[in-house]
DNA sequence: CAAAGCATGTAAATAGTTACATGATTTA
DNA sequence: TAAATCATGTAACTATTTACATGCTTTG
């Protein structure tokens, strides 16, 4: 007989393992999760702020974060950080054998799927927006990568920057592929 | 005073171009439609079968759309084909000057970012089995620039055989990297 | 004749975005 | 002291997914 709650590994979604797992690179309040999504999982993972807040509670309320009010003069803040429980449920499904789901959106991929309907300086044109929206983001993520070390990987931390190398090749690949349609679409 | 109808540009979203866009290279049912995003757009823009049929209606009401009931013996379809003023739209889509938003949500990226959470095993685990995907997804799109060119590019349409470059170029970037990295995880 | 494919639909749930509101503290 | 940043929240909307239902036709 047990007389003390069994935690019944609950159904959690992405948005929960990114709060667990931000959590996890240290203490923080939903505005900095917010905050370090958009330095650092923003290009393969996002979340609203109108998620964060109702999370953490649902969160801390099954136990796997522990909140505490720290707030700073007049303005309140809530201070979370990761229990056991909410590192285990994290190591779960991290190691869980599911389909890691790969989900790409383009509409920039999309025009130039149905670029037939254009005539040829217009969907040259378009190649080369798609190139520079590349340049740019590559750009962001080399900045990242020098400077950007920053907070994450302080705490010993060092998969997040390896991150950065997937986007990195990525673009590097595709503008060099603008490049060549550039070319052909030019005569 | 007009006397006929002003087609005021109304503001479509992306999933009633990606159906424009389809029935331009052909005319189509929603079963069709879904088919082919199936078969062609899958790895940067989808969509539902629910959402196709009353986004069909719309269309057709709008007038950017011409359908008609092509029943086959008992079993009822509808056929629609672009109107002059729904390839004007799709057109007008494709030439805007508005930024090409790009989405990646990728679930193996976010495991990975967060993988100073498990053993080096497991990381290194993780790093096969993202590399594994995009194997899987590199044959899948070599498939398709091989045999797969089929109906699409039939009707005259380079540019969709066009955008499996990008896909292809992405993955083997990625296997590379992947590579790389389970070089140094494995020491 | 059973299974797979063709074709369209409804209902309900979940996810995610946009806009806005509030008020404090820190920085220029 | 104005602007930027910190911090949390509500309301309304739009998008997307899941599950199911129906019934036909074609293929093995």
């Amino acid at each position: 007989m047990r007389h003390a709650m069994l935690l019944i590994p609950m159904k959690l979604r992405q948005p929960a393992y990114l709060i667990l797992g931000m959590l996890r690179l240290g203490a923080g309040t939903g505005y900095e999760i917010k905050r370090r999504v958009e330095v650092s999982t923003r290009y393969f993972s996002t979340i609203s702020q109108v998620q964060i807040y109702p999370l953490l509670k649902e969160l801390e309320q099954a136990g796997l974060l522990r909140g505490q009010a720290d707030n700073r003069g007049g303005r309140r803040r809530r201070l979370y950080d990761v229990t056991s429980e909410g590192e285990a449920a994290l190591v779960e499904w991290i190691e869980r054998e599911e389909p890691l789901d790969l989900e790409l959106r383009d509409v920039g991929l999309l025009k130039v799927f149905f670029a037939d309907a254009v005539d040829r300086p217009q969907a040259l044109e378009l190649v080369r927006r798609l190139r520079h929206r590349s340049e740019r983001i590559l750009e962001d993520l080399q900045q990242r990568s020098e400077g950007g070390a920053s907070e994450l990987d302080d705490a010993g931390a060092r998969f997040p920057l390896l991150t950065l190398g997937f986007g990195k090749k990525m673009h590097e690949a595709w503008i060099e592929h603008c490049r060549e349609l550039e070319g052909e679409l030019a005569q």
